[in-house]
DNA sequence: AACATACGCAACCGCTGTCAA
DNA sequence: CTTGACAGCGGTTGCGTATGT
């Protein structure tokens, strides 16, 4: 009645992000907030709709975000929302400052998912794959009814292919084209992921936000790229084998 | 070296709930 | 009360990169 609608998509460009547009986005945001997301592009001069400034903001450029694959402390939290809320990413990522919905999602599919399944465990449901159809009902989710879901259907048959389930190691660089190189939001510390990644962008304080990620250099990101590496193939405890003692899964199958 | 395939991630799509006009 | 914009969420897809042949 009387508003606009949210965002004429007629000029509108669409795909990846630009380093450029990235620095108007988060030059305008860390300068003013945000009141009303279909103003920003406008404001920024972005042509982007609104909703594609959100998501760029959330998943991509906060300052507050981690980047870089989950710990084995965050999997395993992951892991434990998933078997009580289902596919209720928001309400995951609320639990892990730093992360997003988007990102969780991501990893649930692509790693977690597959890593589950090597166990002999349903990701859906979080028991034991049975031969025998009959088994009892999954105990998620807890909700009315299952999330619209169907995607929780493989869109193969994964568990025949071993190749699928050993991981590529592959720190924060498959994006890779020249303007996603830099990689934002890694070159935070996580000592700036104390807010809530669902909180409003607007509710923090300029002041204490961060140079727009891409101006820290590249030695930054290969620090954090270290730690990934570091982290990742050091071989620590297994989130897996924490949570699921005794379920048989050798770490070695996927390093 | 060139091509094919698999994989992972960023971004988009479409739906829902909330709230303002 | 009704309508419609807005914000947020979850599912899906497209593309770039890595790996295999």
């Amino acid at each position: 009645m009387g508003r606009q609608p949210c965002c004429e998509k007629v000029g509108l460009k669409r795909g990846p992000w630009t380093a450029e547009e990235d620095q108007k986005l988060v030059g305008f945001l860390l300068t003013h907030g945000h009141c009303c997301w279909r103003l920003v592009p406008k404001l920024a001069g972005l042509l982007r709709c609104g909703k594609s400034c959100r998501l760029r903001w959330t998943n991509y450029l906060r300052p507050d975000l981690k980047r870089g694959l989950l710990s084995d402390e965050e999997e395993q939290v992951v892991i434990d929302m998933h078997a009580q809320l289902g596919n209720r990413w928001s309400k995951i990522a609320a639990r892990l400052p730093g992360r997003t919905d988007n990102e969780i999602k991501n990893h649930w599919n692509t790693h977690i998912k597959k890593k589950l399944r090597r166990m002999g465990i349903d990701p859906a449901t979080h028991r034991p794959v049975s031969s025998d159809q009959t088994q009892a009902p999954p105990p998620v989710p807890p909700r009315d009814q299952e999330p619209r879901d169907g995607a929780e259907q493989p869109r193969q048959e994964e568990e025949e292919d071993v190749k699928a389930i050993v991981p590529m190691i592959q720190p924060h660089t498959a994006a890779g084209n020249d303007s996603s190189v830099f990689s934002p939001a890694s070159a935070i510390s996580p000592s700036c992921s104390s807010s809530s990644p669902s909180a409003s962008a607007s509710g923090l304080d300029v002041a204490e936000w961060p140079e727009p990620t891409y101006l820290f250099g590249m030695d930054t990101i290969m620090d954090v790229g270290s730690v990934w590496d570091a982290g990742f193939l050091s071989g620590g405890v297994d989130t897996f084998d924490h949570y699921y003692p005794g379920a048989g899964f050798d770490q070695e199958d996927w390093l």
